[in-house]
RNA sequence: GUGGGCGUAGCGUAGCGGUUAACGCGCCAGGUUGUGGCCCUGGAGAUCGAGGGUUCAAAUCCCUCCGUCCACCCCA
């Protein structure tokens, strides 16, 4: 009987970066990380699996995150666990266990993580995605909330990201929240054999959602329903306005929209989304919003937050739409190669020493011929191959070729790497 | 969870009932005497997604499953 040999394959909706990938991510993680530093960001990198409570309870139990795309699983302790499906409540979880109320208020604080959700994968969306978010919990003030949008937008645009296009609503609070679903509800209340059947669920399950709704049949009622901003309580009202006010301060454009709403239950106040203006299902590259009742759902004292994730495949898809700059994958400087066997130990030396001196170089190896060798420097890209010979042996030189011109010239072993330096600073 | 497209060497594709499954890219090697890129030659590499069926004959037709992509739902 034949052993069943098989090939593995990524799980569904995961894939692998590779290195001809990583400038792309590279240049994102890089920008994210230098913004953080001056915002004063500090980041925080928790567990990737937290009790599945928290994310029941603070991302809300009807929200499609928690009733269908959390990996759930029991450790061998009968544990209930789940793969984070997002990085907001494990923050206030941090905030909390780790006692940063003692903290200076807000306590700003940033992660770049892995995020799973099973969902079916498409253009844009995958299993295990990665986002990079900013969070800043302790102040209510709409000045916070300008200040991680500001984060963001100047994200985008270190990216040199055309066409996003920054959309803020509001969705009032605990206050007048209520008030305002009652006023939608009764508004639909006649209407429901014109909407579509996914309306009608709505309708019942998440009446906020009524009003993103993309179907053509419900367009003319969401045109008539009553806007939150009519309804509105006076404190959120000023929130809304202050925040407004900073964000035309630092210059950051917005269009009101007064249909955007989030699937996730914790938010309150301001809401927002960055899209392209490509049309597309996928299209959000960056959201978030005020969040003033999550951390007291999770236990702790009535503490408001604000901040927001962005995904970073959809940043790097939409920098390959915009053919942005990212800058080069790595290649080695220098290539080295031998002649004849005799010269395989000195030629391993001057690569080990080249490293040794921060030069990015590769030995040759194997019986390859020199032509060979020649060849595989070229396919690597590197910038120069470093020959050794019999003549190069016993003289104690080394012949250093430059591919990209095919210039070369013979210097003695140990001053490879000042002319190496000298002409690559 | 729903709907549609697609699954042939590492990648991109052709072949769509009939001898040893083709091409491009990539990979490896050679084109004599110590050297790349262009060009030329050769080579390795495919149980044609899996299982079943129709047929004298199937990568090619049918069914089932799986995978993948796209869209919906929802989300970053």
């Amino acid at each position: 009987m034949a052993a069943e040999t098989r090939r593995y394959k990524a799980p569904r909706g995961t894939q692998d970066i590779l290195p001809d990938e990583q400038p792309y991510w590279d240049f994102v993680r890089t920008a994210a990380s230098r913004l953080c530093d001056e915002f004063g960001y500090g980041r925080i990198e928790s567990p990737i699996f937290e009790d599945s409570g928290l994310f029941t309870r603070g991302v809300g139990e009807v929200t499609d995150i928690v009733e269908k795309e959390m990996y759930v699983f029991e450790d061998r302790g009968g544990k209930t666990l789940a793969l984070r499906p997002e990085g907001t409540a494990p923050v206030c979880r941090a905030y909390l266990e780790r006692g940063m109320q003692s903290l200076p208020q807000p306590v700003r604080l940033w992660y770049w993580t892995p995020i799973f959700r099973y969902d079916r994968p498409q253009a844009g969306r995958y299993r295990q995605h990665h986002q990079f978010g900013a969070e800043a919990i302790g102040d209510a003030s709409a000045s916070v909330d300008a200040e991680v949008i500001e984060l963001l937008w100047r994200l985008y645009e270190e990216l040199n990201l055309k066409d996003l296009v920054l959309n803020l609503n509001t969705i009032g609070d605990q206050e007048c929240r209520p008030g305002y679903l009652e006023a939608l509800r009764d508004y639909y209340r006649g209407k429901l054999d014109d909407v579509c059947d996914d309306c009608r669920g709505r309708f019942e399950r998440n009446p906020l959602r009524l009003l993103d709704c993309k179907n053509d049949r419900c367009q003319p009622i969401i045109a008539k329903a009553p806007a939150f901003t009519d309804h509105l309580c006076e404190p959120c009202a000023q929130h809304f306005q202050d925040l407004q006010t900073y964000l035309r301060a630092a210059d950051i454009s917005y269009e009101l929209n007064p249909r955007l709403v989030r699937g996730l239950d914790y938010y309150t106040r301001a809401v927002f989304e960055f899209q392209p203006l490509e049309e597309g299902g996928q299209s959000t590259i960056g959201a978030g919003g005020r969040y003033d009742g999550l951390i007291e759902q999770l236990g702790g004292r009535p503490t408001p937050g604000t901040g927001f994730a962005t995904g970073i495949e959809r940043i790097v898809l939409n920098l390959k739409r915009q053919d942005v700059d990212v800058g080069e994958q790595w290649h080695p400087l220098v290539y080295v190669a031998y002649q004849t066997p005799k010269a395989r130990e000195q030629a391993y030396r001057l690569a080990s020493d080249l490293r040794r001196a921060s030069i990015p170089a590769i030995g040759a190896g194997g019986d390859r011929s020199l032509k060979a060798q020649m060849r595989h420097a070229d396919a690597l890209g590197a910038e120069y191959a470093a020959i050794i010979g019999e003549r190069e042996l016993s003289d104690g030189t080394v012949t250093l070729k430059r591919l990209r011109d095919g210039t070369q010239v013979t210097v003695p072993t140990d001053a490879v790497k000042d002319h190496v330096r000298a002409a690559n600073p």
